[in-house]
DNA sequence: GCCACGACGAGAGCACTGCTCTTGCATGGC
DNA sequence: GCCATGCAAGAGCAGTGCTCTCGTCGTGGC
């Protein structure tokens, strides 16, 4: 290994050590991350940190980017348990809630995370090229289980796609990601999507509160189980 | 008009024109909203500022309370629209369609305000009680038209609640609203909410970038059409 | 009519922030 | 042995929320 190797290896480390740090009080302070308090809790000064992130955005790009990972990784797992889990045949719809519910968990084990990819962006922040290869993988593995579903045959046909020009739109997406499935379950795959974001951000956001108090996870797995419904699972 | 209240208006006028500038900051530079510069498009001493909100927070808390009125007064004009227009008996799924596009409307249209209220919350911020009742009146639009819906005999007749503790706590917040509607229409109401939120959130938080780019409202209006039908209007 | 009181605005100041610039230090390659 | 390079530290700048004090000015009570 030369110097270079090893002089590499140190700031990688030492890189790591930023984000988990800056992580430790995201997760208590919330969004407003302080880079000098990262800083102080390192024993550093503030201005070294600018050797391994060249400002704050760019700290919180990494975080965003770590965030992404760690929900979709967490998403993969459970939808493969689910699959497994099945030997015979695991009705598609399982494997679709349990995504959700990796998805919830995750989100409410991790709040702020979860504001930081999915809630109001960071103001004079903008999402950088870096993020959206990580942040497709969750409506991914909810089009797959579609995609899977309609394969083995378990999906009623629904023929032509929605009228409009977002019907063209989402037969588009279809093409692009290379997905042989029709428009409709595009549209249902980000029908979906968009109903777990709301319902996790509702939730975490606290306008559930005072009405559904004690049983948000089963309120939870109701809608989530409505939008697969909605795809044609069942 | 006695003096006192002269004093009052002349401060009621002041708190006024503090919030109108503090709202053009908040439209243009978003939430980080910053007192100081407030004041200085005042040609005020920021100290002055403390005179009517005892602090930041508490000039965010009133700029809350504004955008939920807005919204909520957005959202009723055109439900009393969509009501009217349809002097015979207009579809209620017109109604329910009609109040999620002023949602959306607004949103887009103060995409920053938005932000504030249905977004992740501002670091250090807890919503006070000020603001509930605010927070209800959109909700509360889209069960009227369930609830009228009902009274038409224009809903399916579901038996029961929805299985589990939830549904329990569904029928509740219908008592403890006065509302005449089973547990299932209430969560189907929280349900289109649910999803009224994540359209809106989704898109204006860019995850629907590099899919449906062009026809957002077509997108969005088709996802409002399925939460209805979900609640049993067609 | 006067005067005290209270509301108000301005300014200084504190602790904090992100970020930059300069300086000193240590280590590895020639 | 010397020098270049990477790193850390410190000072400093402009900005922030917030507090305190002080001067001013209008108003209500006497």
């Amino acid at each position: 290994m030369t110097a270079a190797n090893l002089r590499a290896r140190v700031r990688a480390e030492m890189t790591e050590e930023i984000k988990q740090v800056a992580q430790r009080h995201l997760a208590t302070d919330g969004a407003n991350l302080s880079l000098r308090a990262v800083a102080r809790d390192l024993g550093m000064a503030s201005s070294a940190v600018y050797r391994y992130f060249a400002s704050r955005d760019e700290l919180l790009t990494a975080m965003i980017i770590d965030a992404y990972e760690a929900v979709g990784a967490a998403a993969a797992r459970a939808d493969a348990a689910a699959t497994v889990a099945s030997s015979p045949a695991v009705a598609p719809v399982e494997r679709w809630v349990a995504i959700s519910h990796a998805v919830r968990d995750w989100a409410v084990a991790n709040p702020h995370q979860w504001a930081l990819i999915y809630g109001s962006p960071v103001p004079g922040y903008e999402a950088p090229q870096d993020t959206i290869e990580s942040a497709i993988r969750v409506i991914m593995l909810l089009a797959g289980v579609l995609r899977d579903a309609l394969a083995a045959g378990e999906l009623p046909a629904v023929p032509g796609q929605p009228a409009g020009r977002f019907g063209e739109e989402l037969a588009a997406v279809a093409a692009q990601f290379g997905l042989d499935t029709p428009a409709h379950l595009v549209g249902a795959t980000m029908y979906g999507f968009v109903h777990l974001c709301g319902a996790i951000s509702t939730e975490l956001y606290g306008q559930l509160n005072n009405s559904i108090d004690e049983d948000r996870r089963g309120f939870f797995e109701w809608q989530m189980r409505a939008t697969a419904a909605f795809a044609g699972l069942r």
